[in-house]
Formats: structure tokens, sequence, C-alpha cells
DNA sequence: ACTATCTAGTTAACAACTATAACTATATGC
DNA sequence: GCATATAGTTATAGTTGTTAACTAGATAGT
């Protein structure tokens, strides 16, 4: 099937018969943004098989995890955090709580906002689902020691929220 | 405005009406998928601003790269590359093809292949916005080291393609 | 109280991206 | 020459991300 191995050769005038199968060698190579969006997918895949008999989606998942660590966030913060626009969050919000995982607490002082907690149902399935993500990056990444893991998360971190990266 | 610091207090019952602004200390901040995420939009957001003045999108860019390094590669070959599905391949050559940047050759062995070509236009034109996407990588991450920066660019590889991780 | 302005949440409309199925024209193998 | 496979294309639908506009409640000034 396969017809020849790729060659170096670069610059010719007719339609190419190589099959060339990974971009090593060009300079997309060397593109963080390109390294960032592959890799990504690939953890993704990984985190999407394993929540797939949950139902849960990434975006699904920071929101349990931080509605867990902030019981009674209104909904404009947890936009803020997880810098996502209000209107999203609503979807995403109304699916949690029509699963029963989370529910709206109507705000007794300003009564145009609403505080968000888990049930306990939504409390016992984020346990589940932490262990299960980390056991996902960990598969995703087994071309990686734990060093290098933490390495790069570290850096990740220093990427997105430069100023909480661990001082 | 702002109505207080953040206390690490938790397990409360009324909504909330502190500010929590950030993922920090929460389980989400060692999830390898939130970070990456996180990372890639800070990343990406750097790189739509400073292709803004050439509406050149990141898979357009990646294209052009990879035509630029194998020219004359057919349409499917390039989907395999760069992961995307092939009907996602077509949209994206005959915006190149409508802009004057690439063209498609009909390949005389396998009249229903393409070899892929850029034009003189496309050419300059990628050796522009290769330079600026590596003005725009250094930009978005200020904050890490010249030596961070590879070290990273490394551990991204080895997570998206482990067997051609410099070996 | 009365009005203007602001904010939290929501809804709706729309563009962009992804994934799938099906169609065409060639090509290949028996 | 017939069945099957492949490259590219078209069409379609599901998902996401973005923006504008609406509602209910809050706030400040008079």
């Amino acid at each position: 099937m396969t017809i020849s191995k790729k060659s170096a050769s670069v610059h010719q005038v007719e339609p190419d018969d190589k099959e060339p199968t990974s971009v090593a060698g060009l300079e997309l190579e060397n593109r963080l943004g390109y390294a960032l969006r592959r890799a990504q997918l690939t953890v993704f895949k990984h985190f999407n098989e394993a929540m797939q008999a949950y139902e849960i989606r990434p975006a699904q998942f920071s929101s349990l995890v931080v509605i867990e660590g902030y019981p009674g966030i209104t909904q404009t913060n947890l936009a803020k955090i997880l810098d996502i626009d209000p209107p999203r969050i609503v979807s995403l919000i109304n699916h949690l709580e029509e699963r029963g995982l989370a529910l709206r607490v109507r705000c007794k002082r300003d009564k145009r906002s609403h505080g968000i907690f888990l049930s306990k149902k939504g409390e016992a399935l984020t346990e589940q689902l932490k262990a299960l993500a980390e056991q996902s990056d960990i598969q995703a990444t087994q071309s990686l020691s734990e060093i290098e893991r933490r390495q790069l998360l570290s850096l990740l971190v220093k990427i997105y929220a430069p100023d909480t990266a661990d001082e």
C-alpha cells in the first residue's frame, strides 16, 4: 500500500508521489501554537474517551471542579475564572442542573444572581471524575516521565496565568 | 468595586460574595488538558492578532508551511499530516487558491489527485508569516526564557508525535 | 418616590469548526 | 469488463464561540 518512504527532496515541479507523514523538519515543528494545539487534541481525545461513559465534556468537568472548590460561586465569577462567555455558562449549568449534579440558589442579598452548588450526587461524581481525569492525563502522556509532566504543567501555567505561577 | 479578597474558606451554604479569580489551588490546576487548552488559547490569541492584517487563520498558516515544505503534496496527504478531515482541506485550499496563494495541479499519473503548490505570491507571504509567527510565539510567552520555550516545545512534541520526537 | 443607569442572567441569531454520509471521476485487480 | 477502491468534492448536521439584545433586579441622584 505504502508507496515509498519520504525523502527530504523539495522544490520539484510535478505532483509529489511521496507520502510525507509528519511535520518533522518543517518550520511548523518549532511553532508553539501548533504544538500546543496538537498536544491538546491528543490529551483531549484521551479525556473524552475516559469521560464518555459519564457523558461529561471538558468544560463541564472544569465547571464541576470549580464549583466544588467555590461552592456558591456566581455564574459571572465562574465565567471569569474559566474564561468562558456568560451565555455559554447558562447552558452549561442548565445541563448540570438537569442531570441533578448542580443547583442554582437565588442569592438573598442580590436577587439577580445565583449561587451555584453541587448536589450530593454532583459531589460524588466530581470525586470520581477527578481521579479519572488524572489517570487519563497519565495515559495520554505515557511518553513523558512524571518529572517531565510536572515540568510541562508548570511551563503551561506560566503561559496562561503568569501572575499566579508558583511564586 | 472589588468586594473582598478571596479567602480559602469552603463548604458554606450561602451564595458566596467573594470573588475568586483563578483556578489556583483547585485540582484543575494539575490537569494537563486544562492547562494545555488555556495556554493554547493564550498563544492563539497573540497569533490571531499578528495575522489579522493578513487575514490568515491558524489552519491556513499550517497549510502554507506544509505546502512550502512539500510542494506538490496531495490534499489527502496534507490532511493526514495536519490531522484534518479531507472535507476541511477542500475549503481551505479553495480559499488559498482564491487569494492566489496556492494552486492545484492535476496529477498526470493519477488524474483523481491534485498536487498543491504555492504561487510566487504564496511563497513570499509564507516567508513573511513564518517570521511573524515566531515573533508572536515569543510575545505570547514573555514569561518564559528561551530555554524554557525550547523545553516546552520538545515536551509537546513528545506528546503529539512520540515517535518523531528527536531521537 | 422617580428616573436614569448599571449588572446578572438569559435568549436568540449567527459565524466557525468538526464530523459524517453520500456523490463523481478516475484507478486497480481479478 | 466488472467489482471494488481511492481522491476529491458536496451537502448536512452537531458543536462551539461570539455578539446583540432583552428582562429582572440593584444602585445613585434628585
